[in-house]
DNA sequence: CAATGCGGTGGTAGCGCTGTCAATAATCAT
DNA sequence: ATGATTATTGACAGCGCTACCACCGCATTG
């Protein structure tokens, strides 16, 4: 009842066995764990694999050992190019490994969250990211119940599922306010649009340090739900003219707000920063050549992609790493826009 | 010998054909053909897997079809943000159906491209979106020897593999530099970064518009392999004016350099469009509210990405495509940073 | 009325690989 | 030298699902 090859010509790990004169289950060793065959063999079907051009068949490994060497990645939104940075970390640290990255989109709702999370329970996950501490308790059942690493990034909180890479959201307004005021600005509005649950950490930390100052007054506040766009940047920022004139700076959860409050601005021929100072969130490439260069808040967003996936990796090897939550902390890029003294 | 429900709590098909009161291989066909039961049967399959949360499992499904519901996207970047409003359109696209998508990223790098695609080739996908017509020979053949669908994306080419979507860079750029002809503008620079394949065909279309115009000077172009970045866009105009300080207009690859280009007008107090017009390419959100507003080169990207996967599910289930190639065309937006007509 | 077709169903036999555990060979301590 | 330990290897029995083919009963046909 010996099996032929299959029409398709796929080599099977069988075929490398014979040819390296061994058998089929220490083949598959050399392909898991091959320090544990002696040097010869270990050789031998190194030289077989090649000459045959195996691959190995994941669906069977995955079938045959109970697990995958699939990684969820679970992000809001493709559009928003600050995931597209932590992205790019977590691929070029996935890259040469044996890990494949599973991408999904929940575009912002927990429920499509928990939704995703049932289908990946089922097909066992070496393991997982997912954005944020915002889970429903269902979500947080199925995580918790799932045999597999766990990164949340982007943010931190109190109660890890796992690990946890990211930063203080709230602590890094905070920053930004604390630096305006510093530079004895009094009106300070706040411009938010798509208010997840990151941005409304970003509005408590301005609510506090605006409070802490005397500062705090809600007409200084406009958010909308609505997604965040250049073009919303400059409307909101019109909305917030209007409901307070005396306005002497913005701070903009992110530098698409900030870049479209620039060009209104512009527009009405407002002085940047004399007239108005203007603080944009997340550093992007573009915020330091605009004209004023515009002050923001670096975040490492590519590190944080990166450290993820290799603190999951090393879980899922069975190497826990020494803390399971890391913070990255924010750096404040003082720039022109929020450069000016007030007096 | 039977066995019984395994410890971690995972439902078998057999579980769930025990309870519908039928053959696994009924309960089976329920979830790949429904019409294949009766309807009797079909409603208690349905209602017993509800009841029991059941889920296939993929790895046994895939080992035991031979194929695999994965398809397989090969991206050049997920920094571009151009790439992120293709890669939403197929997961749009693809989100309620049974595909799942397999995301990775080729650098810009055609050995890259090829060493994935033989990874490809051993999991059997379903179908593939590959982008770009510029593919090694080995790639193209690895390409052509898979049983399987592929679109290719983002331009057009005479050869298709099997599918494509995209529409003609050449075509989109001579239709820029003839608008600007058009205006009576005549010392026209190009400004191009990371020159892909598709940016080298946006210069030939530059070209061929420049010299049918016999304005063709080579000194108005500066191209670099760097990374495009807003930044690197006003670098590279900088250049642009030191070759060419007659210039009075230029047609930026990408809406960054674009943006860059304009920044670096604003900065050296350069009018725009009444001293240089600008144009840039994509059509980003932002462009519509600088200050002027950039003309730019629309391009349905979402489309692109909505249509690609579309078209391929559709093949892979046996439906072809009434047309294989896909001509998505382009729509010039002008704007006021190009609409001053010179006298 | 037997032959034919067909929708619906089930039994058998794997898909290619690995977990488990036993068996053997090599090395070590006593 | 002997038993005990460790490194290396192999046999067996599936992982959960589906391809393939056989079968059943009913309707249609000459």
């Amino acid at each position: 009842m010996a099996r032929a090859r299959t029409s398709s010509g796929k080599v099977r790990l069988t075929e490398v066995a014979k040819l390296a004169g061994v058998s089929p289950i220490t083949a598959s060793r050399f392909f898991r764990n091959p320090e544990a065959l002696s040097p010869a063999k270990r050789e031998r079907v190194e030289n077989a694999a090649r000459q045959l051009g195996y691959v190995p068949d994941l669906a069977a490994r995955a079938l045959a050992s109970r697990r995958t060497e699939v990684v969820g990645v679970l992000i809001p939104s493709f559009t928003n190019n600050v995931f597209s940075d932590v992205l790019r970390g977590i691929y070029d640290g996935s890259g040469e490994s044996r890990y494949s990255i599973q991408l999904v989109n929940t575009d912002y709702s927990i429920l499509q969250e928990e939704k995703l999370l049932r289908l990946f329970k089922a097909q066992r996950p070496a393991g997982l990211v997912v954005t944020g501490i915002n889970q429903t308790a269902e979500s947080r059942a199925i995580l918790e119940s799932m045999n597999c690493p766990i990164v949340q990034i982007m943010e931190l909180g109190p109660d890890p599922i796992d690990m946890m890479v990211g930063f203080s959201h709230n602590a890094a307004a905070f920053a930004v306010i604390s630096h305006l005021i510093g530079l004895n600005f009094k009106r300070i509005g706040f411009l938010g649009a798509r208010m997840d649950p990151r941005v409304q950490r970003r509005l408590e930390g301005y609510t506090d340090a605006m409070k802490r100052a005397a500062l705090y007054d809600p007409r200084l506040i406009i958010t909308t739900p609505v997604p965040t766009s250049v073009t919303m940047g400059g409307t909101l920022f019109a909305d917030l003219l209007m409901k307070a004139p005396d306005l002497d700076a913005v701070f903009c959860v992110n530098d698409d707000l900030a870049l479209g409050t620039l060009f209104e601005c512009q527009r009405r021929r407002i002085q940047v920063p004399e007239d108005i100072a203007i603080v944009g969130f997340n550093d992007l490439e573009y915020v330091a050549s605009a004209v004023p260069p515009l002050s923001s808040v670096r975040t490492n967003r590519y590190d944080m992609g990166r450290i993820a996936i290799t603190m999951l990796m090393d879980a899922i090897e069975g190497r826990p790493p020494a803390a399971p939550v890391i913070d990255l902390g924010f750096e404040l890029m003082i720039r022109r826009s929020s450069a000016a003294r007030r007096v």
